[in-house]
DNA sequence: AATTTAAATGATATAATATAACATAACTTT
DNA sequence: AAAGTTATGTTATATTATATCATTTAAATT
């Protein structure tokens, strides 16, 4: 499962809430920033950034790693793309401005990406952390394994 | 934080442990397999395969990469090492042919990584999973952050 | 409006991480 | 010993990511 039902109203829907906290923030959803935040919403799929090149090259002339890696670093920092660490790839986050912590399922099998915040899960890394007298900055939970359909 | 107190006694006993495993699962400890172990072990840091190589070379002419890349997949398969996704490294296990679940707990000012396998945490993924309707299968966990020594 | 400053992009090169593919050696089993 | 299997040697290349400096564009200041 790549895409979902309603898809296009996925990517338009990032694609508008890029817009918006880009303004709130006074910063620039520039043209690139927003093709590169398009090619990641093509699927539910972690896009590669070498395959996001390639894409960008069908429309955009010649671009180069630096141009995909810097779009890929500005999206990452507005919280509107996750990295995910265990595939070197990157998904569109699917709340942007809402999440703090957020955690994956990847289905092996069709590849799709959940992203899910339970609230139950940020407090059980909490209460480990505290245990442990450590200081949480950022956490990378990511859950490898069979989605619904794909086990059913 | 970078070695332990007595750290000598970190490194033997994951060696033995090494050899343990295998006998009782009929593989071969091989010099190059024991080598690489005693390198990853040689700090509580997240060892690179490329420092890896450099250490290895020092003292065994010249290896090339796929020898310490099959070194260390040996030692992932057999649970005597972990590779942190996020760090593109490699640390020993802590206790091997224990876990299953292991989470890591790694400080970005000494580096060190300590290894957590909270039955709670390991719960509360499973409850997540469930909930979502997803068949785990691994489970990557990496808590980035201050350790107690580094936030004193 | 012109000048200065800062932010973003272009462009080239290279670093860092990892694997493919095939040959040889060592060790096991028959 | 012969055959099969596992491990290692060797060469080449694929994949992922960043450093650096030049140029352009947009914003702020005068
Ligand atoms: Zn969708
Ligand atoms: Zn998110
Ligand atoms: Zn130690
Ligand atoms: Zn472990």
């Amino acid at each position: 499962m790549i895409h979902c039902e309603k898809h296009n109203h996925c990517i338009s829907t990032a694609i508008k809430q890029g817009e918006e906290i880009c303004n709130e923030k006074g910063l620039k959803f520039t043209a690139i920033r927003r093709k590169v935040l398009e090619l990641v919403w093509e699927t539910h799929k972690p896009a590669k950034a070498y395959d996001i090149l390639e894409k960008l090259a069908k429309e955009d002339g010649a671009p180069v790693p630096p141009t995909v890696y810097r779009a890929l670093d500005f999206l990452l920092q507005n919280g509107l793309v996750h990295r995910i660490n265990s595939l070197n790839a990157f998904v569109g986050c699917s709340h942007p401005g809402l999440h703090n912590q957020c955690f994956f399922m990847i289905c092996t099998h069709c590849e799709k990406v959940t992203e899910c915040c339970t609230t139950e899960l940020g407090k059980a890394i909490d209460i480990t952390t505290k245990e442990n007298s450590f200081t949480r900055e950022s956490v990378s939970l990511e859950i490898l394994g069979a989605c619904q359909s794909c086990s059913a």
